[in-house]
DNA sequence: GATTAAACCGACTCACCTGCCGGTTTTATG
DNA sequence: CATAAAACCGGCAGGTGAGTCGGTTTAATC
């Protein structure tokens, strides 16, 4: 919690929040409304994990939540509408998790090596119901060019966000701009491969002794920058 | 096409094959069906590239493949009776091509390295239609019982046999059994995720530079046993 | 306290997909 | 040629989900 490293994590939620306006609910009835609407796409999340995109239907929404289909429609007047906001919910809280956890962890023991802390809490964040839910939402994406439309511009939206932040995230990378690009796309890749192999790959040590691996990999891009 | 490595294909296939009975088409009359069979499945998993699961339909298959839906219902009763059609197709071609390619290769330049040349072939039976069938199986059934039911006991098999018999594909790892089933997860993980990035990866060099490095990292993966 | 606006409710229509089934054509068999 | 069996056809019923709409309750404003 240094100030130096709030304003960063503040400028990357920033340019990932969702069109939430900072000010605060100004009028305490029309706050209602936004708790409902939180409400509302939490339960959407959930439903997304639990069922995937063909999943993600306002009926089940509705019912889960506990209001009515007309209540739903009065927030969310079509059901991309409410994809939409579960995009940059999801997109928003995973990068929000994975910087408490990175910046969390570097500021406990500042003289471990970084890169490992990183990967390893970049592996915890994929682990997580909104990354989860991210998933599924990319493969979904791939096929259905209505949800496209609302995906791809956020993923993308995210990639340069991250590109354009994470030299100052990663100072040791210091002119080595490329590979540090390099080490975040592979390792995205494989914990998103892992993720999808997990079925397959069981709960023996599998997925562990690859996840040192990786991480190990990555150490390595650093020490021979 | 040695005749060594023709034994190996051969077993692989053979375990992962169809219940496609090798006799021959005995009565020429039932030969059409099992034509008209193909054909519905092929069909199948077009739609399933261009639409995921979810356009994964009767009505979809039946229209597109030109013949009507009382003829779908005769050759496969239900629609998860395509499916595991479906799923036992895609993962016996798949495996096919990669082996054609693979032992073709080390069949024309005997002296190049292996490993890359195995890795290689892996990416581009990745960027099969094929596999993209095999991922968009793979994300459904993770939400979807009823398709986990058929797809995940022909995912564990695949795993088993690719297990059993690669220490005899890659005999250049003798005894170091766990690094080449670990370079093996590294590479499935990777591709997959590679896969799911594309979007977001773009056409830019972003996907050339990583699998080179992935090459790269499973050449050191051997070059350190 | 009356009026206006927002939040909320449930039923209806329309479209789509699945499974079913009676009927028709084609092929095999005695 | 007769008969049976298979391949094939298209329409029907049941269920589900998205979007629409008139009506009701609750809060805000004068």
């Amino acid at each position: 919690m240094t100030t130096k490293t709030n304003t960063l994590q503040d400028r990357v939620l920033a340019a990932l929040s969702p069109d939430r306006d900072v000010a605060a609910p100004t009028k305490w009835q029309q706050r209602k409304s936004a708790q409902m609407r939180e409400r509302i796409v939490q339960t959407a999340v959930d439903c997304l994990v639990e069922g995937g995109y063909a999943g993600l239907t306002t009926a089940a929404v509705a019912t889960r939540c506990g209001v009515s289909r007309g209540a739903m429609h009065h927030h969310f007047p079509t059901r991309l509408e409410l994809v939409g906001a579960v995009v940059d919910h999801v997109v928003y809280h995973r990068m929000r998790g994975y910087l408490a956890d990175y910046f969390g962890g570097i500021a406990r023991r500042k003289d471990e090596p970084l890169i490992e802390l990183a990967c390893e809490a970049h592996w915890r964040s994929v682990q997580t119901p909104d990354y989860a839910a991210w998933l599924e939402l990319a493969s979904a994406a791939r096929t259905d060019t209505e949800l496209a439309a609302i995906f791809d511009p956020v993923a993308r939206r995210y990639d340069t966000v991250w590109t354009s932040e994470m030299i100052e995230a990663f100072p040791q990378w210091k002119d080595h701009w490329d590979l540090l690009k390099l080490a975040h796309d592979f390792t995205s890749a494989v914990h998103s491969g892992m993720l999808l192999h997990a079925p397959v790959f069981g709960s023996e040590g599998r997925m562990e002794r690859l996840q040192h691996f990786v991480a190990r990999t990555v150490q390595q891009m650093y020490d021979s920058r």
